[in-house]
DNA sequence: GACTCTTCATTCAGATTTCGAAGAATCAGA
DNA sequence: TCTGATTCTTCGAAATCTGAATGAAGAGTC
């Protein structure tokens, strides 16, 4: 009766490479690196976050993070501020060209799901939400996935009173 | 009416993340690198696979794919045998000591997946998994993702009669 | 205030990975 | 046999990633 589960991993295997295999399109249409890439989309997700949190996201070493960010901060894709609470952290957001970047290059994956997804029927688009929102539960950690779509605007107001642009070194 | 492909697109990424974090702890607790982990999958899901396939689904360039094989070989995960039929190719098989090293580590994912699937009742089994497939069709390119998992067993038959091992250089 | 412990981000050196380009072997067809 | 295409490898350069050490800042204790 476990056949059903193991069907479940195959197909979620042939999704996972497929949403590989586009994410590399994409990065090399960007000009962008893999993880480059991955980070900016985080960055965006969340509007507003920190090196650590951004390591944790991707799932490099907090050396690594630094790296990635200084070269997206090279390319002007992301700005730094520094945080007026504690002023070891700081909070990185995308900048205009750096929304730019990440939307002018089309996502093929993106693209041909909606496309597909708005042929089917209104019941069926219902089923695959609910299941794939099911699924997201079972298998994404906790706190890890979305660090704080919410928190961060709150914080992002406190923070906003007191900003400082960071030198590029 | 395109919130809900937005929000399946949310809910897929969430769950990609997880599979990312996922691969990533299982690479680390292997001693693999999540490279040379995802190549040792692909082994597995194909039975017998040529290198230039295995670079085309890892989404890495064939230099890279004889790397990884090298490596792979050189820990005795992998077996590689000369075809017969065009000289040029080899197969490359997994070795008992992959298949052992495969499952040797516990996949968090897989587990934690399977468990919470269990409890679920039928019907929405069966929902989760229609859904799936659905999204995997959706999304997956044509003939990318499962190269060959009747196909190579043609093939192996008519290779295993010439075989021919190759020397670890 | 002085002290200690912790957390955050960075630097640096070294190991690893990746790829493009060129090359060798092989195949397939003219 | 000649030519072009395909498969895999080699090689060197570039990029990437990381662990360990470091400096800066916060938090708690005395």
């Amino acid at each position: 009766m476990e056949d059903r589960a193991v069907s479940c991993l195959i197909a979620l295997r042939r999704v996972l490479s497929a949403a590989d295999h586009n994410v590399r399109a994409v990065a090399k249409v960007t000009g962008l690196s893999v993880q480059q890439l991955i980070v900016l989309r985080i960055v965006e997700d969340t509007t507003e976050i920190t090196p650590m949190m951004i390591a944790r996201s991707a799932g490099v070493a907090p050396a690594t993070a630094t790296a990635l960010i200084e070269k997206l901060a090279q390319m002007n894709y992301v700005s730094r501020r520094r945080s007026e609470s504690d002023r070891r952290r700081y909070w990185v957001s995308l900048t205009e060209a750096g929304k730019a970047a990440l939307h002018s290059a089309p996502d093929p994956l993106h693209q041909k799901f909606s496309e597909e997804f708005a042929r089917i029927p209104d019941y069926e688009q219902a089923m695959i939400l609910a299941a794939l929102e099911r699924v997201a539960n079972m298998v994404s950690i906790p706190g890890e996935t979305l660090p704080g779509t919410d928190e961060s605007h709150v914080l992002e107001v406190s923070e906003a009173l007191g900003a400082e642009t960071i030198a590029p070194a």
